[in-house]
DNA sequence: GGAAAATCTTTTGCCCCCGAACGACCTGCA
DNA sequence: TGCAGGTCGTTCGGGGGCAAAAGATTTTCC
């Protein structure tokens, strides 16, 4: 899905547009772009690789997250699938009601549940993996290898930049001003 | 939000499931960390800069555009801000019922619509704008100066090459294996 | 031993997201 | 001039996404 107007256009009327105001403009182009290409690959791999098994980007990365643990408890799993339990509770359900995945209550804790594929699930992911793998090394081509490696590095250090000061600057920032509580949220009982 | 897990414990647990079976390591970690660092900017900024606003990741993207562009039909304003055309719709159905965006149709194509910021979301965007920018500079904050502006060209260069080569490659795996198109869409009229 | 606090999953409400179908409109060609 | 084929925005169905509330269970502390 390419943008409609050329690149130059857009800056120029950012330019016109933003004349007075003071910019840091390689921030705005960098997290512009990391959205645009978090998007692209996105799209691309769930219109590829994803496409015959009919499965959407968040319940591959469930699933895979299961595969690789063998079994593993669903806050464990949301956490490393990068989503909220919430999210991860309507998956799961997509995914058990498919015969991918198998949900038991642990033994010991009755609050936690346990999730691990099912044989079909296993069978599955052994088949699609190396499909999704392939498309991922598609994705990455017009780059070089040190490239890919340096890009993945940069990544994660933005990754970990916002994990270790990320709380600490929205406080911060809600000192100055506070602000009213995110919309959303499921309303008190009457 | 960060994973449960240490990542040399995940790498481990991957090792030991893929075992056997090749893969290209490069490609999925850089695939990985795309997906994990945009979405925890897209979190950040979300929960910094639009909070006080009340406006979510793809409203602001949708004002934005424009914003930039003072006046631009719908068609132009999904492909700049990289959403479909359908999710476009609702995100101005908000848009327009909180005053910031209005819409009109075109003199000449009755099938068209064109947008513009009301006086509101013309006020909103000048005062939110600079502090949306400070948090994008955070978010770089621990990159070099050369790092950021190498992290924004690569990503263009992931982006260039999926437009480009993204639709043949589908398309030659289509003829490959067939697949059935993805879920979802109207249901035809009865 | 029992109530209060903590911890987990699920539910709920509001929003985003895509793609196919649809109706309104425009255009080219017979 | 009239209609077939294309384009546009909207609608609709199926899912994902979060935060807060609710319900179930375990832990803590008197």
């Amino acid at each position: 899905m390419p943008a409609h107007y050329p690149l130059s256009a857009t800056e120029e009327a950012v330019s016109r547009r933003l004349g007075s105001i003071p910019v840091n403009r390689e921030a705005l182009v960098a997290v512009s772009n990391l959205h645009r290409a978090a998007s692209a690959v996105r799209q691309h791999l769930e219109n590829s690789a994803l496409r015959a098994a009919d499965l959407t980007w968040s319940a591959f990365v469930v699933l895979w997250v299961v595969w690789i643990w063998e079994e593993i408890e669903t806050r464990h799993t949301a956490a490393e699938a990068g989503i909220s339990k919430g999210t991860l509770t309507g998956i799961i359900k997509t995914l058990e009601s498919r015969g991918l995945i198998e949900r038991r209550q642990h033994p010991d804790d009755r609050r936690l549940a346990l999730l691990r594929l099912t044989p079909e699930g296993l069978a599955l992911m052994e088949d699609l993996f190396p499909a999704f793998n392939a498309e991922e090394a598609f994705v990455v081509d017009s780059l070089g290898g040190e490239e890919v490696l340096h890009l993945a590095d940069t990544l994660r250090r933005i990754i970990t930049h916002l994990e270790e000061k990320g709380e600490v600057r929205r406080e911060s920032l809600r000192r100055d001003t506070p602000v009213p509580p995110r919309r959303g949220g499921r309303r008190r009982a009457t």
